[in-house]
DNA sequence: TTTTGAGTTGTTCGA
DNA sequence: GTCGAACAACTCAAA
């Protein structure tokens, strides 16, 4: 056996409980930490300069945690299928990497594997995508049954979570591209293994009592806010479940414990949404179910232009839109409400929606994305029926009673009263004036009607799925 | 093979 | 203001 073996690493960025470093190190083996960078993923149109930006200083962290430990991450400009087979020859090493579910990554996976000696581990999700299947084989297609199987799988503790090694030794004279410098907003997401931890720990302690309903909440941080941790595998998926389950174990009220069952259930969301990639990789261009591509879209794009830049006079669909591109993150129910509001109320393509979002995601993950946008779209597995319209200002309402998360996001609408927060346009202009908001310069009145708007989609969808 | 119960996240209407 | 029913059937999972 060699002495050298390639950790090929790809979204998994962490020393800690990682099967394909661990895998690697076997045998006292010296480590090559190798990240490829692929213009093909960073020149995308899903591309995001903020998720990319998160990544690179990721890496640098990565970078620092392995010199700790004698060693080093070797960048390479290139493309896998190259830089990958090139170093294993040299090396004479084998390869680990995580097994990814992204059509991208099991092509790319495919191709390298022809001429490397490559090996696949698990670790994206906490089980196997391909494991959990019904009875007669075939892959779920609606959650609760598969969380019923995912629940009935052997589920980790702590003492199955792989240590740290002391020493990750990295063979001398190896040359490591420099990682670009990208502008990053700093505050919400400092990158790297170590702050997902402390995130991690402060959130079991501080927050997870409260997510059952907290994290509906827009005017509180009643979220994890861990996703783009998890996305890059700064966390590991086995880490978050055997968080949730100790704190669901430990919790001393009914209200903790649906706290802590709540989160296992989004994180089991998050396995769902893979194992339906990696299954049905069809969904990341067409719907999943065949007839709803039929659906006949307005794709108005000046209406589209108004809902990227938070400009469609539904101040919590505003506030969602300017979240996302103020942070690179939006909250959950925020996503919910923007993505019904574009495709049911202005009846725009889920696609045009899920792309803006990939743009601009420090987490976005094409898997769980994806798998949003068709819920909300009603076009994909187990979706919300496509009756179930969102009302922008009903869910304004009663997720952000008090206009608090409005006002963050959307100052020109700061002094305006709280009884038409949710509705500014039905200020008098003597209101307007004092408020110092003027409907159709300060801030435009809605552009469509709602109950028109769902009438519209009511008779569009019913149109092709009869 | 057939049958039966069930299905993330809502809204509107009318009593 | 609050409540239950209707929305419109359909597909899936499992017995």
């Amino acid at each position: 056996m060699s002495s050298t073996a390639i950790w090929w690493i790809r979204r998994d960025l962490r020393l800690a409980d990682n099967p394909a470093l661990h895998a690697a190190l076997a045998d006292g083996r010296a480590v090559i930490p190798l990240f490829v960078l692929d213009d093909r993923l960073l020149m995308s149109d899903k591309a995001a300069p903020q998720r990319t930006a998160f990544m690179l200083d990721g890496l640098r962290a990565l970078d620092a945690d392995l010199r700790a430990r004698g060693g080093q991450l070797v960048v390479r400009y290139g493309q896998p299928e190259q830089v990958v087979p090139q170093l294993a020859a040299i090396y004479d090493a084998d390869v680990y990497a995580q097994e990814d579910v992204s059509p991208f990554s099991r092509k790319r996976d495919t191709a390298v594997a022809q001429t490397a000696p490559l090996h696949l581990l698990p670790g994206l999700t906490v089980h196997p995508p391909d494991l959990i299947r019904k009875a007669d084989g075939t892959p779920y297609v609606v959650f609760t049954p598969f969380s019923r199987a995912w629940k009935a799988l052997p589920l980790p503790d702590r003492t199955d979570l792989l240590p740290v090694s002391d020493r990750i030794p990295t063979p001398d004279g190896l040359r490591s591209d420099p990682i670009p410098i990208e502008p990053r907003l700093t505050a919400p997401f400092p990158p790297g293994e170590a702050e997902a931890q402390r995130r991690l720990a402060d959130f079991v302690v501080g927050g997870i009592g409260a997510y059952g309903n907290g994290r509906n909440q827009l005017d509180l941080n009643g979220t994890s806010q861990l996703s783009p941790y998890l996305r890059f595998g700064m966390l590991s998926a086995r880490q978050a479940v055997v968080a949730a389950l100790e704190a669901r174990a430990a919790a001393s009220t009914p209200t903790a414990q649906k706290g802590a069952d709540a989160w296992l259930n989004e994180l089991i969301w998050r396995e769902f949404y893979s194992a339906v990639l990696y299954h049905f990789p069809h969904v990341l261009a067409r719907s999943f179910r065949p007839k709803y591509d039929a659906i006949p879209w307005r794709n108005d794009r000046v209406e589209f232009a108004a809902w990227c830049a938070g400009q469609t006079g539904y101040p919590v669909v505003d506030a969602a839109m300017r979240q996302l591109l103020a942070m690179g993150w939006m909250h959950n129910r925020a996503r919910m409400i923007a993505a019904s509001f574009l495709v049911k109320d202005l009846l725009i393509d889920w696609r045009w929606g899920e792309k803006w979002l990939m743009q601009h995601l420090v987490d976005g993950d094409p898997a769980a994305n994806n798998g949003g946008w068709q819920w909300t779209a009603g076009t994909g597995t187990d979706a919300a029926p496509y009756f179930r319209i969102f009302n922008p200002t009903t869910q304004g309402k009663k997720f952000d009673p008090n206009g608090h998360y409005i006002r963050r996001w959307l100052p020109e609408l700061v002094l305006v009263p709280d009884r038409y927060i949710h509705e500014p346009h039905k200020m008098e202009t003597a209101v307007q004036q004092t408020a110092n908001c003027l409907i159709g310069k300060d801030y435009p009145a809605p552009i469509v009607d709602h109950r028109a708007a769902r009438e519209r989609t009511l008779s569009a969808y019913k149109a092709v799925s009869t």
